[in-house]
DNA sequence: CCACGACGGGAGAGCGCTCTCCCGTCCCGT
DNA sequence: ACGGGACGGGAGAGCGCTCTCCCGTCGTGG
């Protein structure tokens, strides 16, 4: 166990400054925080020698007595999978990963918060962050599951510790949380395919065990219904793009007349497209292909993908705010703020 | 300011476990960090009564004494870029970020060691970022850098704070970092190209403000003066997808019979296929293409791409253990690790 | 002219932990 | 049988900060 670290002089502390200004501790803590009036004369001088000594105030210390860090988890809750797999890539590839970065440190920034990155991807784990939590380690959770049954949202509703969720949790568990309207993004790609004259629409899904899977496509149902066709095809894929191209292949196999086709993200959409390529479809003269999400995939594919976007930075930031409002006073009332989504039209339909 | 957090009550201290044992705080202490030996008997009991109170040890108050946060900084240093524009979401997109998370999470994880998200996207935030460190809210840094001609690593070496690179900082500056062996990568790309028999070999080049855009050009410069063609053309693209489409087009402009070409970065080299493919040509029939970095563009895009494997994990993982090891003993010299790379023999080449 | 409140500043008690000292006990070797 | 060292445990200082409490000094109103 290292003593103190070497070479490493001490650095100057609330005494020094105070020593330094000839004022009491107090004085300087109150200067260098902004609380209470202090005569402007002592403030310029207190201010001098923080300058002058070069001090910082130690966190750690702040921490002990306000009981806050200023961090919040940004928690990453994913299925269990072996080490060497790539699947980790897949969950932080897209712009995805950035764009909740973004939005949450507008917010977060300001305030002088930082997130800390986690990964919880196993149950082990999920209990250590838990402990981590109540260790005071960090004032908060934000937290992005894309794990099946995931039990993390029980668990912090249980341990009755700040956490909003993106998107909803899968059981009727008392949360916060931001999502998107599903359905009526949905109804929007729909009604679009409708519009262009598409008499034959299909669905590639998402996997069944999550919410945005089951949502997106009981608003296909829905939507479908709403034109008369209760009974248009789908084809579940597991949002990757192999399963998007693989169940592109497998629609058109069973109804080769689709002439329409929604898929509910655009990593399966750029699957879809490239198996379409391949069997010489035109995209969108014979076939036209409506994503969601409106991800990068939907600017890599060619042709250039017409999605559903939804507002993956304005989410991250109410996320922000929402969490910070409940670390300010955790009996607040749990709440669920839900975010419109618009069409992005591009080439493929 | 809050005095303490409503609701919640009083966390079990050392204290409590003590009293609950009946041993003394030290003897607890003990337990919990595992230091020196302590009778198996009292163990058992003391670790009863950790598991009774459900006491978990307060991280600030260990860090105060310690002098250690077990959490290091994950930055990405980028260029200025207004608000609104999209150059976040780029940088985080492909799974690069996720890979370096990933490497750096198989070290640090098993050490209790946190990485802490930030994002310097102006001087503003790369000096607070600094007072951040020495606030020792931190107890290194990992640094990726993307800006050009980035102040952050001088800064940190002068600061003396225990930082680690990836790839090679662009000045002469005294720090510790990973990277590839340029050179030797681009070596295996141009003989892939010579040995597949291509003899109008090009370059879609990085920009000349990084230094793997330099790098890479002065390997493909060299590996060509190596086959007599010292004078092979070159195209400078800016690493991004639309960058490297343009870039091909222009090289085929021209120089219409090349039959060959290099491209330094994988999201480049999927623009350069989709141009190739607007304008008729074959991939890899007419022109054979090969990227670097394997990033998830290479099997995004269509043919699958050839292309220049960094291992990216690996080098994260070693960044973790320099870094580590750095803290460790901040008076160790600083390093550098260079890693091989491997040619990924796709379709496109 | 005095009482009173507002205000600016200081003193000092901790926050919860680690770690150095120190002390008692036991097991050696001589 | 005795001295010394290894070992296990306790006492207590102190990490650097905030915040409550208290006290002196004003300005003000009766």
């Amino acid at each position: 166990m290292t003593t103190s670290r070497p070479g490493r002089p001490r650095l100057p502390t609330l005494e020094d400054v105070a020593r330094s200004a000839g004022v009491s501790r107090a004085t300087v803590s109150r200067v260098v925080n902004g609380t209470r009036n202090v005569d402007p004369e002592i403030q310029k001088v207190v201010q001098e020698a923080v300058a002058q000594t070069g001090y910082v105030p130690n966190r750690a210390a702040r921490t002990l007595v306000t009981r806050r860090t200023d961090s919040v988890a940004l928690v990453f809750s994913v299925p269990e999978h072996p080490a060497d797999d790539p699947f980790m890539a897949r969950v932080f590839s897209d712009a995805f990963f950035g764009r909740i970065v973004g939005g949450l440190l507008t917010v977060l920034r300001p305030r002088g918060v930082h997130p800390v990155l986690m990964l919880a991807d196993s149950d082990a784990v999920r209990q250590e962050l838990v402990d981590n939590l109540r260790q005071q380690h960090m004032d908060g959770v934000v937290l992005v599951s894309i794990a099946p049954d995931d039990p993390l949202p029980a668990l912090l509703s249980e341990a009755g510790l700040p956490a909003v969720l993106f998107g909803r949790p899968t059981g009727p568990v008392p949360i916060s949380f931001v999502d998107i309207a599903q359905r009526t993004g949905v109804d929007l790609a729909v009604e679009h395919l409708v519009s262009l004259g598409r008499t034959a629409i299909a669905t590639i899904a998402g996997p069944h065990d999550s919410p945005a899977g089951r949502d997106r496509l009981a608003g296909f149902r829905d939507a479908m219904a709403g034109h008369g066709q209760a009974d248009a095809p789908s084809v579940a894929g597991d949002f990757t793009q192999e399963g998007g191209e693989a169940a592109m292949r497998t629609l058109l196999s069973q109804h080769p007349d689709t002439d329409g086709v929604f898929v509910a993200n655009d990593l399966m959409a750029q699957g879809a497209l490239l198996a379409l390529n391949e069997l010489g479809r035109r995209v969108p003269e014979d076939i036209a292909v409506v994503g969601f999400d409106d991800s990068s995939a939907a600017t890599a594919s060619r042709p250039l993908l017409t999605t559903v976007r939804q507002p993956v930075e304005d989410m991250a930031a109410e996320m922000a705010r929402l969490l910070l409002a409940l670390i300010d006073d955790p009996s607040q009332q749990i709440r669920s703020v839900i975010f419109k989504t618009t069409l992005v039209r591009r080439r493929s339909a």
